[in-house]
Order: C-alpha cells, then structure tokens, then sequence
DNA sequence: TTGTACGCGTTATCAG
DNA sequence: CTGATAACGCGTACAA
C-alpha cells in the first residue's frame, strides 16, 4: 500500500508541512490563493489521505468510543446498538462494539484493551463483576456510562428500564385477563443482575399486591439450555401454570420451541407475555404481546451522554429510568 | 484521566524507556532478574497501559480490520459480522463495522474514513457504485475481500452464496410438492445486485427446466415498503400463485404481514419458502422452509482470507461460492 | 545487560 | 503569510 504522507504533499507543493497541515485544518486565515490551489492539486494527485492515527497521538483523542454489552444476543442490544451508532455519527464519532458474553474477566479484558486503543468513553452493559475496576475509571474522571444495569456502590450513570414496572404491567394484564396461575421464567443464574432481580421482584410485588397465590415452583432462573427440561416440569404438574411471563427475548424463543414441541395452544392452554419486543411478535400466531423498552431512546440517551462527558460537561443524574410499554397483541 | 507513558515507569523503575519496551515485547533474553521485578512493580504501581495508538504509529499497523456491509438489517449480516469478530478475535484483532446502508456514497465515505483509521484490511459487502475506488485499492494490493457480493470487472476476492442454486433448491422443492404457479419477490430494485440477479436466475431457469409456466407478473423486484401494495394486487388476480419464494429474510417478514392481516392459511392458502433462515423459522405456525446459507463458514472464511493477505499471503481463488441447504419444515 | 538517539505522521508554537 | 522545530508515546538499531 503506497502511503504517502503530508511530507510528499508539501515537497510535491513546494511548501512546508505545516502550511500543508494549516491547509487541512481550515486555518487559512492568511493563506496565499496560489499557496492554496498548488497544496490542492498536489493532495489531488497524490491522493493523500491524513493518518488519523497520528493525529489521535497528536491530540490525545480518537473520536471513538467503547461499547461493551453483556450478551449480544439479546435483540435489545443490537438494538440500543444502532441507536447509539446513529446518534455518534452524527457527530463523527466512531463506536468499537465488543461482547463480553456476561463474562466479567473477558468485560475486563476489554474494557482494559479499549482503553489502551485510547478510545475517549465507554458504553457498558456492565456483568456487576469488575467493581473494583468500574471504580477506578469513576475516580480516574473518564467518561463512562452504564445500560441495561447498575452497580450497586458505584456511582456511575445509568440508564434503565423501570424493570420493576416491566414485569408488573405484564402481571397485571394476565390478571385483566383471568389469570390466576402465573409463572415467570428468566435467565442469568450465576450473575448477580439487577435487571433480573428486578424484574422477579416487580413480578412477585404485584402478585401480592392483587393476593394471588406466589408459587416459587413457577418462578424460575434458570440458563437457557435448562429451559426446555424445567418447562416440561412445570407444565406437567396437577396444577401448572395457566400464564407465563418471559423475563427476555431469549427465554420467549425458548418458551415457544417447546409450546410448538407440544403443540401447546396459545392463549387458550398458556398465555404468554415477554419482555423485550422482538421482530415477529407481531408476526407471530398468535401475534404476542410483549411489554416494549424504548430502546432508541435509552440508546440515545446512552450517546448524547457519553459524549456530553468526553466534552467536559455532565449534567445527568446518577440513574435514569425509562418507562417500558404493554402491546396488547393475541397471546394473552 | 491521568496517562502514565512508558517514560513515567522508567522513571518509577531506575531504568530507561527501551528496558521498559523490551520487557514489554518479552524480550528479556539477556534481562535481569531484578529489573525485570523493578519493571513490574513499576507497572503494577502505577497502573500502566500501553498506548496502542503510538504503536500503531510507529508499527504501520493497527490489528484492526474494517467490515462495511451493505444492510445491516439483514440477518444475515449480523450473523456474518459475528462470525467474522468470533475469528478475528482468536487472532488479537478487532473489527470496525459500518453500515453502508445501501448507499454507494455512504460506503465510500466509510472507505475512505476506514483507510484513515490505518484499519490493516477490509471486508466489504459491496453496493457496487464505487468501482473506481475498488480498483484503486486492488491496484495498491491493499487486502480486502468481497461478501456475499462480487463486482463486476473486478478482481478481488469474493465470497458468495451459489445464489442460483438457492432458488433452484426452493423452486425443485415446491414443485415436488405440486405447485405448479409459483411467484418470487425480491428487493434492491434501484442498484444493480448481483445477488438478487443471481437468485431471479436460478429461479427462472428452474421454472423453465420443469416446463412451468412464467409469468412475469409473479416475479417482483420492490422496496420494502411497496411489497405490502404489490402482494395484495398480485393475490387478487384470477389465478394468483400458489407459491412464493422470498428472495431474503426482509422479504419473508413483508409477506409474513400480508399472510397475517388477511388470514390467509400456510401452505394450504400460499406456500412459502424464505432464502436466509431466520432464528424464528423453526417457531413459526407453521414453521418455515428456508433455504440457509452457510452464515458462520463464509464469515470464518473470509477472516481468514483477510488475515492472510494482511500477512501478504494470498492463496485463494477471486470466487468461492458456498452451498446454501434447503431446510423442510412446514410452510411448503 | 542497559541506555541513547532517532523515526513514525501529525499538530502547535513561535519566529521570520 | 510561511516555515522551522519541538512534542505526542512507542519501538529499535546501535552503542556502551
């Protein structure tokens, strides 16, 4: 790859490096036309190409931001991703995604890794496990911003759905609809994830709140290759669940495979409501009713904060809530 | 964000800053024992980081690939970009996506912005507008590979789909099930896709093989949001199709809509067979035949070719086209 | 075994 | 209006 450099430009233009650089920059308050046109010529028939690596190690700044989310196979991630992709490019910021597959070792090696390739902020679905880390970034005043979930003790801001509400919409419309036996099914065991605790105590909360029986035997954590066995269980007993609430897209999947295993008909043997708006819920048949986040909004937001920090300003509260939405559709 | 360099751990450490870049690169060869501890205390100490963009400068090399696709929205692409990271990850690189959606400004924007970055490679899945500038680039012998697309009249390597053996595959299937007229919607009407050419092809060269009728009529090339207008006048016709293959997974979920607002019954109303095989397929009531590319092969694949050619390798043929599977499930 | 000096491509400062 | 010159942080001959 031929690599020509501001050097060839300003001996090919009969000027210095410099006047070629002032050129780029637009700083051409007090430059000559002729000056001008022979750098623009000369860039033209070279085909010059600035190095921004060099200029990033001039500047102490890449215009490239971090974004490590916990687990990309949630269509919520990809999701928020394109908005924060959006929102960053118009300001001419570039994102590095990487996916920490809710692993706090590899969350660490990539936070580390971002931070050697100088990237000016940091976007994290954070897996909770790296405290200590998290809070050497707070303290070192580098612009960083949660999603998805908080970390209880440190002090970063963070932008979340109202998870506790999620669950509770769903809860209270399979009682708007008779329901009376409800279950809920949600991943992460390992990891100690607020957004799953939450969405359990919304659940349980609301449960109580209309005194309907709470049945730890139709409230599951489980990881997703344990869904298909436990449902089996669940379903099978004298008294199964006549509703179940999928606390993610990837346990609604998993509900599904088994609901078609065994020709299980929705609503009328098992109302089902997920949590995360997914592409063919409305395609589906039944179409499903999901409770929604705004995901372009949080992803949004997520943008315009971080770079609102990488500016030196910072005007947001700690935690920012966001309000998720009940689609009433067929399946329940 | 306090930025301690190599000079601050020479200093900690009572050595210079070329002792500190041997340890780095592991060449204590001929280093002693207590500098080498002197060292890592001093890193551990002061927490320092390497700074990869002065590296980079210096190296001419930032371990980084650019990856533009065409439509991010396709399933397939998230797929491909994941299996590209999964291998470049193996081997300590990192991955920039860009979404040129669809746009052949856009993508050479990015072009130009990847090569400014110093990415060391690029994977395209190209829009086919920038033909100069691919030359250009073949010219400079600047590693890059095509996706899922080839251009041409130029000559870089490219990594396809037997696109017409994909519709060969779906049309030979509905036959054989005894559908005798048989429709195809496609998108990308404006550019000039090889792609959908391709799969048009295939579709009309089985249909002729078979001594089917073709009408004209049933075989659609549209933007997305015309597909809705164009199903409904097509369907109402004396003898509508009684067949449609779906030319990618965006136009599957179109015609998935119209089934669904019109309660029109699969297969008995409509069979349907999708080329790409979405995660929902196998869910679906009733599930969806589809014709699968092989998503992890070709994105591994061309990882490897890229890194290839960044070592300066180059040992593959200018096409290699994978073999797409018909999966039978039930919409046909 | 360790230190010196220079180069990578750019920008900033300050003379001229 | 333009041009030296010195950083930026790191890697690497070459010297010591």
């Amino acid at each position: 790859m031929k690599t020509v450099t501001m050097k060839d430009v300003a001996e090919h233009a009969n000027v210095s490096k410099s006047t070629v650089s002032q050129y780029l920059n637009k700083r051409f308050d007090y430059m000559g036309e002729k000056t001008k046109e022979r750098i623009e010529k000369a860039i033209e028939e070279l085909g010059y190409q600035p190095n921004i690596i060099a200029r990033s190690l001039k500047q102490k700044s890449t215009s490239t931001i971090g974004v490590i989310v916990a687990n990309i196979l949630h269509a919520f991630s990809t999701q928020v991703i394109r908005a924060i992709e959006d929102h960053c490019h118009e300001s001419d910021f570039h994102i590095i995604v990487c996916n920490a597959d809710d692993n706090p070792e590899k969350e660490k090696k990539y936070i580390e890794m971002l931070l050697a390739k100088q990237v000016d902020g940091l976007i994290i679905f954070p897996t909770g496990g790296n405290v200590e880390l998290y809070k050497r970034l707070l303290k070192a005043n580098y612009p960083i911003v949660f999603l998805d979930r908080m970390v209880e003790g440190v002090n970063i801001p963070s932008i979340m759905l109202d998870n506790e509400k999620a669950s509770s919409l769903a809860v209270a419309h399979f009682i708007e609809m008779g329901y009376e036996r409800i279950g809920m099914i949600t991943t992460s065991t390992s990891l100690n994830v607020v957004t799953r605790i939450e969405r359990v105590n919304g659940f349980k909360k609301t449960l109580n709140a209309n005194q309907l029986p709470m049945t730890e035997d139709y409230i599951k954590s489980l990881e997703v290759k344990e869904i298909q066995n436990s449902l089996e269980n669940m379903l099978k007993q004298a008294h199964p669940p006549q509703a179940l609430l999928a606390g993610n897209d990837l346990v609604l999947m998993e509900i599904l495979k088994f609901v078609k295993a065994h020709s299980i008909r929705i609503p009328t043997d098992l109302a089902i409501i997920g949590i995360d708006d997914v592409g063919f819920a409305e395609l589906y048949n039944p179409a499903l009713t999901t409770v929604a986040q705004p995901t372009y909004e949080m992803g949004k937001q997520a943008a315009e904060l971080i770079l609102l920090k990488i500016q030196g300003k910072n005007e947001m509260d700690d935690l920012n809530r966001f309000e998720p939405t009940l689609i009433k559709r067929e399946s329940c």
